[in-house]
DNA sequence: TCTGGGGTCCTAGGACCC
DNA sequence: TCTGGGGTCCTAGGACCC
């Protein structure tokens, strides 16, 4: 039997998470911003029917937000996860086998309910009623599917939202409406080559009759997107979070740097956070790298830098990765350049206890560990950065980013919790 | 003036070995 | 000047996702 699988989708996500707490703004044009206030990440319906696309930054249209009274948001991620989490916990209680794909995605196993369009239509009642936050909800038998269900939901009103593909006819007819773009896994590039093809419609690459020819042009995906089109299930549910295999902190700087030391500063900060995260899923890094560089956007004079090392020992102890993060960033830096953006990459991620032994460095030792450990359990309870290394400076900094817009973090820390009156 | 951040997977090609 | 064949491992870069 074939499987059933539900994508449910939050709406314009950061957007409803910042409606919650101002009701007022139901129905009004409301954005969020990207870091630094550079683009917007999230637009509300009344947002886009200005004609302002996602990923537009803020500076060309903000005539267009001013005339129209646009309510504009910096990101707010500690909000935005902790809702994310109730959101998840929600739909949580409505199948054991569950995904969660990203802040504002969940895939649902519902193989074997009964009347499925009925139990979609009900979990999207209760999302909304016990967490405020609305959803969209596609169903058919593969992932794939689920997705492109997904977005006929979000796009088309009458569908209320909830969209079930589960027959050949809704199918034949969802897929020849859906461009090929449009299709979960076919971003710019392929699109255009697909059409080169011939291949227009998502129905157009499912009924390809060579399989081979994809296969060979698009890889192995390209075919198992194909065969997801079709109903088969190539993509499974992961149910379990794996540990992640690298992990980045890199921010674009609120003003230009120039200055080694106060990149330094920001490579610190940047490290330290990066090994928060690496312990937190207890493990250990083998290599560390460092970039440094000019504005993406402006002509002349551009410079990227950027380096690593190769640890002889995993490590996670955050003063030892912030000495080589100076040891990277003193090869990479060059004097006389406008710096806009650094960041820091950890590799070779492994899970604590299955390291191997080197000859030739030390382990972090037990004392280094329960220091980063208590750290760790000190920044969680009182605050990011409560207690921090000496090197991530405490002056003010001239790299730091650009929040203009913040919404009050209402849902963490204590001194900025609703006042119920 | 002002343009985000953080991931994954796949493949081709080089280095190296026998 | 001629110059095998096959395998593995690693890396960089490209493509995609949110």
């Amino acid at each position: 039997m074939s499987k059933v699988y539900a994508l449910v989708d939050c709406n314009s996500f950061f957007v409803s998470c910042e409606r919650l707490f101002r009701p007022e703004l139901i129905n009004t044009p409301v954005g969020v911003l990207s870091n630094n206030d550079g683009c917007f990440i999230s637009l509300s319906r009344e947002l886009k029917s200005l004609g302002v696309p996602m990923g537009t930054p803020y500076f060309k249209v903000r005539t267009i937000c001013k005339k129209n009274k646009v309510t504009v948001f910096s990101s707010n991620f500690a909000l935005y996860s902790n809702l994310s989490n109730r959101v998840m916990k929600t739909l949580a209680q409505f199948t054991p086998r569950m995904e969660i794909y990203s802040i504002d995605e969940a895939f649902l196993d519902l193989t074997g309910f009964k009347d499925i369009h009925c139990y979609a239509k009900f979990i999207k009642k209760k999302v909304e009623k016990d967490t405020g936050i609305p959803v969209s909800i596609g169903v058919s038998t593969s992932k794939t599917l689920a997705k492109l269900a997904n977005n006929m939901a979000k796009k088309t009103k009458r569908t209320n939202g909830v969209v079930v593909l589960l027959d050949q006819q809704s199918q034949d007819v969802a897929l020849h409406n859906t461009p090929i773009g449009k299709v979960w896994g076919v971003g710019r590039a392929l699109d255009v080559d697909m059409q080169l093809m011939g291949l227009y419609t998502a129905k157009d690459l499912r009924d390809y009759k060579n399989s081979a020819h994809i296969k060979k042009k698009y890889t192995k995906v390209g075919l198992q997107i194909k065969e997801e089109l079709q109903g088969h299930e190539r993509f499974t549910l992961e149910q379990t979070v794996k540990p992640k295999k690298s992990i980045m902190c890199s921010r674009s700087f609120g003003s230009s740097v120039y200055r080694l030391e106060d990149l330094r500063k920001a490579v610190a900060n940047y490290m330290s956070s990066a090994f928060e995260t690496l312990r937190k899923q207890n493990s250990t890094c083998g290599e560390i790298g460092v970039f440094i560089r000019t504005s993406r956007h402006k002509k002349g004079h551009i410079y990227r830098g950027s380096n690593h090392i190769k640890l002889l020992s995993p490590t996670s102890d955050s003063r030892k990765a912030v000495g080589y993060g100076f040891e990277i960033l003193n090869r990479i830096y060059k004097k006389g350049y406008e710096y806009k953006k650094a960041g820091v990459y950890l590799g070779k991620l492994q899970q604590e206890g299955n390291k191997q032994l080197s000859l030739f460095e030390n382990y972090d030792n037990e004392r280094s560990l329960k220091l980063m450990k208590t750290i760790d359990v000190i920044n969680h309870r009182e605050g990011k950065g409560a207690i921090k290394l000496a090197a991530c400076g405490i002056d003010n900094k001239s790299w730091a980013m650009n929040r203009n817009f913040l919404s009050p973090r209402y849902v963490s820390g204590w001194s900025q919790l609703l006042k119920v009156k």
